[in-house]
DNA sequence: TGAATAGTGTCTCTTAGACATTATTGT
DNA sequence: ACAATAATGTCTAAGAGACACTATTCA
């Protein structure tokens, strides 16, 4: 019997014009040589510690950082996916702010809504990030990562109505940001620079790095 | 370099007098020969149409029985927890009602709270599958896989208590089982045989077969 | 008829969303 | 002063939990 390929993938989103975007890399190699595709690569069993290791190794090799929050999506498998052979591909998905993608001009970003003619099942996969990520968000922490390390509620507000797709009450978002209680003001620092109120800038706590809090009521719980 | 090693393993759950139990057989081949551990076996590639595939078929030949509900969990991997080399599992797992397993004299039931000496890194497998459940369980249908088809409602209670160890308010837990909207009650049969009003039967929906219902606040949202 | 549990009506208290008000900046 | 948005106070309405009451069976 012919061996599995064992891959990992990873699909890095950010947000984008308050859209959520995609990171595609052009593949070097064949199969599909040209063509825009999530980073990805094999796991290399005398050097990679675990799956997870590969995925940040892989991430880190093609973009060139690390990605604060990694999470194990899901695993895709076959012998269709992959015109190698009967494979079997861990997927990561890491959430950045687009500041630190910029740099970086290898990398394409393309929304996510409306994505076509990806290579192998990257369709799929990218469609379950992003429902994994929709689902998360509504009732965790999560979209923090989307932004950077000094942020405003209103503009963390704005990140969680575009990863959700609908407008969420003001009063409300605030309430829940206290009861979730991982961020925290930063004192002496103000947003500056517009012709109103400034709004206090605010950070991710450090016991928050790399993990969630959640809520067990959804943000709209209509 | 080494091939990775590609395995499936299931983490099968059921209830035994109001406690989780998770199904362990007897390995016939080494590694551990002799020793209990979770179901499990090579991905074929030839045979396999996914990893999904490959499980179902694993459960089929080990167990006899199909599971209405197999999820993935995740994935294992890494040099150290198989001898035979760097290897990756994607684990499953099954919800079940006992009376399925009690006509497998093969399967051993051993409750989930304080199990150890498990062989690989079993034991972490399934503490990340209880704690899968328990999560779900908060705010979705998920534990009506633990009931036959046929249940009533102070029963199906008791599973979500069972599961989420604590009590549940009957009014909000009826009301919630409204909201869901999964189960029906099947005309003119009844629970029967106590001294006491009897209970009405209810079965999954059909178009809940296989999938589950969510709500967007949590069963004890304290 | 009494014991036991199923099933439901209803009250209260918590909390979410709507709306209004105050606060603080630049022009 | 005015425009603009931040931040918060407060009212109302929806929903959760507590409690009590009714319903239906067997002994």
């Amino acid at each position: 019997m012919t061996p599995i390929i064992c891959t990992v993938d990873i699909v890095l989103l950010t947000l984008r014009s308050n859209k959520l975007h995609v990171a595609l890399l052009k593949r070097e190699q064949e199969p599909f040589a040209g063509m825009f595709a999530l980073p990805g690569g094999y796991v290399h069993s005398e050097q990679d510690r675990d799956v997870q290791d590969a995925a940040a190794r892989v991430l880190l090799e093609k973009t060139g950082f690390v990605s604060p929050y990694l999470e194990q999506l899901a695993t895709f498998s076959g012998p269709a996916r992959d015109p190698r052979g009967w494979s079997v591909s861990v997927v990561y998905y890491a959430l950045v702010p687009e500041e630190i993608i910029l740099n970086q001009t290898s990398i394409k970003l393309l929304p996510v809504e409306g994505l076509k003619g990806l290579p192998f099942d990257h369709q799929h996969v990218v469609e379950t990030a992003v429902a994994r990520l929709r689902s998360k968000s509504t009732y965790s922490s999560l979209p923090v990562y989307l932004c950077e390390p000094l942020f405003t509620l209103p503009h963390l507000q704005e990140v969680y109505e575009a990863v959700l797709g609908e407008p969420i009450n003001k009063v409300s978002f605030r309430r829940k940001m206290k009861v979730l209680a991982m961020v925290e003001a930063v004192d002496g620092v103000m947003e500056a620079g517009k012709a109103n109120r400034p709004a206090k800038l605010y950070r991710l706590k450090k016991e928050f790095k790399n993990s969630l809090s959640l809520l067990n009521r959804a943000f709209n719980a209509g």
